[in-house]
DNA sequence: TATTGTTATACTCTATAACTATA
DNA sequence: TATAGTTATAGAGTATAACAATA
């Protein structure tokens, strides 16, 4: 059972120093806290971003898709492929606006709206999960420095609500 | 040209107040980050995982697939994907272990190790315009943060060199 | 013509399982 | 049989361009 590298190597190579450089880092941690959303909206029948989406009507009210798409940092043509099971399960309305027949207005409907709260617990307690290793005021950090960070993300200005009971 | 929504909504919604929950705060920001390393290591005909393995292979010497995929949390499979190019224009090698003709260990090149420093000065950039909202401090501050997130990443270990010059 | 939303296609990164060859 | 590596297929998330309806 041979393992010996041919060069034990120069660096300071403690397998858990954790190296990588800060964008690759920061990337696969993005992955890894998407797919633990994943995991635990899965329950409730509810990508990520539809999760989002349910939060943002919740905060903002109706929206046109446009709107809808361009807070979320999401192509039109995406935010369609989330809104279609919404919709069919009555979770969101869709009715076109009178004064401009090409908008669609989506709105939260109540059931909507009470799908969003139960979903907001196993989304949360991913959260704690996913942040168990820092504490309350690292965690507050981390917020901090992402949302500097959102600043000049190319991504988009993005913004929705915790799923939060809604007040 | 009719924007009103029909509820003004509740929630303080100023338009940057960025109210997107952590975990998914973190999943976007990681797409950006993986984004910004794509398009600068692309000039390079490198993937940010190929730039990784790279910088790995350089700061432990050659390596068993099975380990290099471990350390990387990256399935032996995809690190076929990964390996095949970069030994076909020469960067890195693969030769049979002799003691154990099942293992294939990798090692970089000299032409690999080249490819890399240069490779790194892209990335670096790329690094630099991703954290410019965030000064020095904050950026330790978030390296460190993230990396005791790292620890109980359903992930993996993972580990690799930053890309500076190769002492 | 310009804009809103829709559809179709493709790309990146990853996950899973079946397969080959060595042990 | 078990292990190291390979191949093939599929999934999630996103990007791009062409299209329909309305303005």
């Amino acid at each position: 059972m041979p393992i010996a590298p041919t060069e034990p190597t120069a660096a300071g190579s403690i397998l858990e120093e954790h190296l990588t450089s800060p964008s690759l880092l920061l990337a696969l941690l993005g992955q890894d806290a998407m797919r633990r959303l994943r995991a635990a909206l899965d329950a409730h029948d509810l990508k990520p971003r539809q999760f989002q989406l349910l939060a943002m009507l919740r905060d903002h009210g109706p929206l046109g898709q446009g709107e809808l798409g361009q807070t979320m940092g999401v192509d039109p043509s995406i935010l369609v492929t989330f809104l279609n099971p919404l919709e069919a399960r009555g979770l969101v309305t869709r009715r076109r606006d009178a004064l401009d027949r090409r908008r669609h207005v989506v709105g939260l409907t109540a059931a909507g709206g009470r799908h969003l709260v139960s979903a907001a617990r196993a989304q949360r307690a991913a959260e704690d999960d996913l942040f168990a290793g820092i504490d309350a005021d690292q965690r507050q950090q981390l917020r901090t420095l992402l949302v500097a960070l959102q600043g000049n993300s190319a991504g988009a200005p993005c913004e929705a609500g915790d799923g939060e009971d809604p007040a």
